[in-house]
DNA sequence: TTCCATGTTCCGCA
DNA sequence: TTGCGGAACATGGA
């Protein structure tokens, strides 16, 4: 479930698996994945250097690609994203798991693999990850730090769209998807139809609040749902049959802008 | 066989 | 011109 707890996971997996590694071999088994970079300079910028760094902002995921030379113009970001199937594994067995599109072979025998089945996420290089950032014309990270109340109320509180569809739109606030905005509004008591701008001040301040909480408790989970506490919806999401652990009655399904999205009839009043 | 799925992008319509 | 909603994209599982 690749959205922003995900994402911070594989990140946290990648520093304590992967950093200072140094990059012996580099196998790209798909280029569709790959973005305005070529297999072959993808290849060049990588091979021999080593993963020094790595920092996430919404969804995307950069590593910091060096060596040693002082020399640093070939320095930069190998840039990932993981779609909607995406994840990583660093393993030491011979044959890579399947589905793999990009694998680094590292000097001490081991491998990181970057899996994506439905081929919707993304492999590319930036020179500089902020600019990357800026041309993508992503909004803030959902938990930087300088996203306070003030400024989360100014962007979601003008939108005339479905608060679910403000709170999804990458260009506003960057890392929220299906599945954590659905969390984040039955925690917050708000039904996913309401118009961003008509909330009152309060809800805003709830969802605020939720959205903070429900991100950390899901990346202290590994973003596992069954490793999150019981009172989340995400805790069942799927289940037939699964109920509200706050009011017993069955959670209902509808479309937001073409999504699926589970909330609670009784709790999320329209 | 058909439908659905956690992602983004693009197109048409106010 | 801008904001919003829906379809398309690729693949596999129910």
């Amino acid at each position: 479930m690749p959205e922003l707890p995900d994402v911070q996971v594989f990140k946290e997996y990648l520093d304590a698996t992967s950093l200072h590694q140094v990059i012996r071999e580099v196998e790209i088994f798909r280029r569709d994945i790959l973005g305005g970079v070529s297999s072959r300079s993808l290849k060049r910028r990588l091979k021999g250097k080593r993963l020094e760094s790595t920092w996430r902002h919404g969804k995307f995921l950069f590593v910091r690609i060096g060596d040693d030379d002082d020399d640093a113009d070939d320095d930069g970001w190998l840039v990932l994203h993981f779609g909607m199937t995406g994840l990583l594994e660093y393993s030491k067995s011979k044959n890579p798991p399947e589905h793999t599109r990009l694998l680094l072979h590292f000097e001490d025998g081991a491998h990181l693999a970057y899996i994506c089945m439905r081929l919707l996420g993304l492999v590319d290089w930036t020179n500089d990850a902020e600019r990357f950032v800026q041309d993508k014309e992503l909004g803030i990270d959902a938990l930087g730090e300088d996203l306070d109340f003030e400024q989360f109320s100014e962007l979601i509180g003008a939108k005339q769209a479905a608060v679910k569809s403000a709170l999804m739109d990458q260009e506003t606030i960057a890392g929220l998807g299906n599945v954590y905005v659905d969390e984040i509004l039955f925690q917050a008591r708000v039904h996913p139809k309401t118009r961003a701008a008509r909330l009152s001040e309060k809800q805003l301040r709830e969802i605020f609040q939720q959205l903070r909480r429900v991100l950390k408790a899901a990346i202290r989970a590994r973003a596992q749902p069954k490793r999150m506490p019981k009172s989340f919806l995400l805790y069942r999401r799927g289940e037939n049959g699964a109920k509200c652990p706050r009011c017993g009655s069955p959670f209902q399904s509808t479309k937001v802008s073409g999504r699926t999205s589970y909330f609670c009839s009784r709790c999320q009043q329209p």
